[in-house]
DNA sequence: CGTCCTGCTGAAACCGGTTACATGAGACCG
DNA sequence: CGGTCTCATGTAACCGGTTTCAGCAGGACG
């Protein structure tokens, strides 16, 4: 409760100096340092981040806004954001969308008021309006796991058409012809990037496209569960399945498993996204691990180069690897002669 | 960019009047209301929260201290706190602890700065010091999860010595009459807890209590994974073990199996914490889940009790109760009949 | 001994809002 | 028609720091 004012009055000198001996500035007596310091330690006096802020312009505070912190994949990335932050004296606030536009904007009107330095952002839309604001306030965005139309903004993210490309190819190997992906909404880029990596597999391996086969819902395991229960109605039935995240992968399995199919044996399914390895043992899911803390991690740091350098660089677009690791459920089609593919030249591997 | 000043000036008004337009007020002319609206549009003018917070002292703003936001426990916690705050008005800031008591304190210290109106925290150590700050400079605190000396706090958690009771009689019930218990820092309430109830459970069925089944080290992975190695050598070995959290259970379950011992054939493994239904397909593991996210949106709305009514109320302490979910981890010992409780009478249910 | 420089110090403005209080116009009343 | 009250409005202080700039003391130098 004491303010500067109160320190300096103890210790007979102005407010000035006050200021100069808590910020370690030079140029006070040693005599004048060490009356201040026995004040502040006598009034157990605590600076007030806001008036600093207010004057300095600059709140030492960045944001993240993301669709859902539940999802280990985004826990994953926030950790990874947080441990780059505070070191340099950042505090850092979440939001999630869950997936909502409206959400979004509303938060990020919030911490435009706020004054947060900067903002880590998973885009809910596609929509360019929404980062308006931000831009018209100087505060500077990285874009999270997703890009938008809007192309003048940095990006941190995983190649998701590298991914799904390899993921299906995969399956291929392993000698599926009919392969189904579910996925979320088409105005996600992770969506479509990913739904592009598949076609180029099939293509690559001269697989014929069945429009079908490729569903669009939710990333939630609500969505997983419905758009496998439809997949299955399917004639012929694809003999595997890319999901192309965690939670429509458990809702998918959830899905198999109460119609009774076995996985892999009468059906292969691979996801993106693994778990750490501290939430399960001897894992099942044939997966695309995304570097999740690393992508936090490269997130926040290009946040901080722009804070810092007040860099009006060049956009800066930062795609990471992802990694096929495959489990047991992915394994080769049932009776793999007599099905759909007889008759096809085999596929390059 | 735009000050309240600007849009004063545009609208040619006091800053009183913007001011009071801004906050809905009473008592502006309808015309002046108008001209106002139109300047602030005009100017994309968004008001600055710092400068309102200095004034009103409250940032609206609080904070949460926790060990590891990865851990889904605390994440479901985190996100029910978010639930309650983002809708008030109120930002969330995250910081992990990792069980530190030095990081424990810095981040206190950078909240207090910070001015944060309220601080929910799950305490890493025992000790009181930390707290001294925060209640001379009178921010509400909730602890989460865990209790400390101080006998002065709000307290939020789950009845940890009734959920391990029920474990363990759980596994009393299915036959098992030597039981571990592998649990995290001696010096955190939710270890002592879980072993009090462990050790009441034993006396309930009067079975002997052997200290050398009793295992700290901490609520990790790694520490899970070491003392059922040590466990493991144990002579005559037991045939159940109590994990008082998520990540040890794994490490636990990790250790078994490298040993090539059978869960639950040749030993059963239950545990605190279940996983979201979001991260996994047919569990395994029998649980106390405990109610997370309830857990997180009670001790906000505690906390904004105290904030908004002021309440310098007597001290309140919600403990909720957890759910023994059995599955497929545990299941009656080995050679029942021959094992080293022959002879003792049956254990009443 | 006067001048200049260096180093320490504090007064006061400033950041951008909110708010206590004063003011003035008009309505109403006796 | 003077007095009182209400309502809308603005002036200026205030929140608690930081920062600019001027002043002053003391030493070096010519």
């Amino acid at each position: 409760m004491n303010t500067i004012r109160d320190v300096a009055r103890l210790a007979g000198v102005s407010t000035t100096t006050v200021s100069r001996v808590i910020n370690g500035v030079e140029g006070v007596s040693e005599a004048r340092r060490r009356r201040v310091e026995l004040a502040v330690a006598d009034l157990d006096y605590v600076p007030n981040a806001v008036a600093r802020h207010l004057r300095s312009k600059r709140t030492r505070t960045i944001a993240v806004v993301l669709s859902d912190i539940t999802n280990p994949f985004f826990t994953t990335i926030a950790r990874g954001i947080q441990d780059v932050a505070w070191p340099r004296g950042y505090a850092v606030t979440f939001a999630n969308t869950d997936e909502s536009e409206t959400q979004e904007r509303d938060y990020l009107r919030t911490l435009v008021q706020r004054q947060v330095d900067g903002v880590l952002l998973v885009p809910t839309g596609n929509a360019a309006e929404p980062y308006r604001l931000l831009r018209s306030q100087r505060i500077p965005v990285v874009l999270l796991d997703r890009h938008v139309s809007v192309r003048q903004l940095d990006e941190v993210r995983c190649d998701s058409e590298a991914g799904a490309y390899a993921l299906v190819r995969h399956l291929i190997g392993l000698g599926h012809r009919r392969i189904a992906v579910v996925t979320g909404r088409r105005d996600i880029s992770t969506s479509t990037d990913r739904v592009a990596g598949y076609e180029r597999a099939l293509a690559s391996a001269e697989l014929p496209l069945d429009r079908d086969l490729i569903r669009y819902d939710s990333f939630s395991l609500a969505g997983g569960y419905r758009m496998l229960k439809s997949i299955l109605a399917i004639e012929p039935r694809p003999t595997a399945v890319l999901a192309t995240n965690n939670f429509i992968a458990f809702g998918a399995l959830r899905a198999l498993r109460e119609a009774g199919i076995d996985v892999p044996g009468d059906m292969s399914l691979v996801t993106f996204d693994d778990l750490p390895e501290e939430w399960h043992d001897d894992p099942f899911l044939t997966v695309l691990a995304q570097p999740a803390y690393e992508l936090g991690r490269q997130a926040a740091e290009l946040l901080f180069e722009r804070l810092e350098t007040g860099a009006r660089g060049k956009r800066r677009v930062i795609v990471l690897p992802g990694a096929v690791i495959p489990r047991r459920s992915s394994a080769a089609p049932p009776n793999v002669v007599s099905d759909v593919t007889v008759g096809r030249r085999p596929v390059p591997a």
